[in-house]
DNA sequence: GAACGCTTTCCTGCTT
DNA sequence: TAAGCAGGAAAGCGTT
């Protein structure tokens, strides 16, 4: 089964999602991350069916959802198949996967737009679109939060290509086996501050510098991430230190509540992007 | 079931 | 005095 598009992404943002559904406080972690990642590849129109598979992989990797919970076969189409779903063809196509899965792929679309529009200007998407996509209306009843846990299965685990869902799963589990880690967690709350105002901010973006402002806060929120309800940033700060001999975090002498990303730490610097 | 990696929990001592 | 830092030790948990 696969879905037949409905109408287009564009006319569902302009024309179907007002202002009166949107949701400001939905957090934009995953999303914009994801769109970060695919960066390189910022015109989902032009992926071929490999690329679209590749993605679906990302997303639920970044979402720390398992593999087998979606119908691969319902994605065997390519980019431009994909960019003119609905997001109710997503839902339809994903259960409530489907929603992450469009805002995955419409800040991707747009993001590509604003490649192309800008033309020789040398932005950076993420500097604006985060901003921007918060804006984004989604139907009642389908807030997407990645702290709460990833939703059971709306349809049956069939994947047209056993090969590609092997090759999924393995994929998924050689990359991150527990879920998110903490160091990436940190980066994700720092690199989303529209998402998470006032936990931690940046002190030098170019070393990596950064200082919790509301330390016990993030602490919870890592305990809520990880269903521990007693978590604190004593222990949350321990874990950190760990991260010291493996040289994803580095020391910062002589200041409270200052980290700084180490050598081994992926995908928070600008040039990462 | 063992080994391993990562995180959590508890602790003591030190610093700010 | 409180809060935070540093790091040892042990345990829990999931993956391989």
């Amino acid at each position: 089964m696969s879905v037949t598009p409905s109408t287009t992404l564009d006319s569902q943002l302009t024309a179907n999602w007002s202002p009166t559904h949107s949701y400001p406080d939905v957090p934009m972690l995953t999303g914009s991350y994801t769109s970060r990642l695919w960066h390189r590849d910022s015109q989902p129109q032009f992926w071929s069916k490999y690329q679209v598979w590749e993605w679906l992989q990302q997303v639920m990797d970044m979402n720390q959802i398992d593999a087998s919970s979606i119908p691969f076969q319902n994605f065997d189409m390519d980019g431009h198949q994909l960019c003119s779903l609905s997001y109710q063809d997503f839902i339809h196509a994903a259960g409530s996967v489907g929603s992450i899965l469009f805002q995955s792929i419409t800040e991707l679309k747009w993001s590509g737009q604003y490649h192309m529009e800008l033309g020789q200007l040398d932005l950076k998407p993420e500097s604006n679109f985060s901003c921007s996509f918060a804006d984004i209306s989604y139907p009642p009843g389908d807030i997407y939060d990645p702290l709460i846990p990833p939703l059971a299965p709306v349809a049956s685990p069939t994947p047209s290509s056993p090969d590609i869902k092997r090759s999924f799963s393995r994929q998924v589990k050689k990359h991150n086996p527990r879920g998110t880690h903490l160091w990436e967690f940190i980066r994700d709350v720092l690199l989303n501050p529209e998402r998470n105002p006032g936990l931690i901010k940046w002190e030098d973006r170019t070393e990596g510098v950064f200082r919790f402002l509301k330390s016990e806060a993030v602490a919870l929120l890592w305990g809520k991430k990880k269903n521990n309800s007693s978590m604190t940033y004593e222990k949350l700060s321990r874990a950190m230190r760990y991260y010291y001999k493996r040289e994803i975090l580095e020391r910062v002498d002589g200041r409270r509540l200052v980290y700084k990303f180490g050598r081994n730490a992926r995908g928070w610097r600008e040039s990462d992007m």
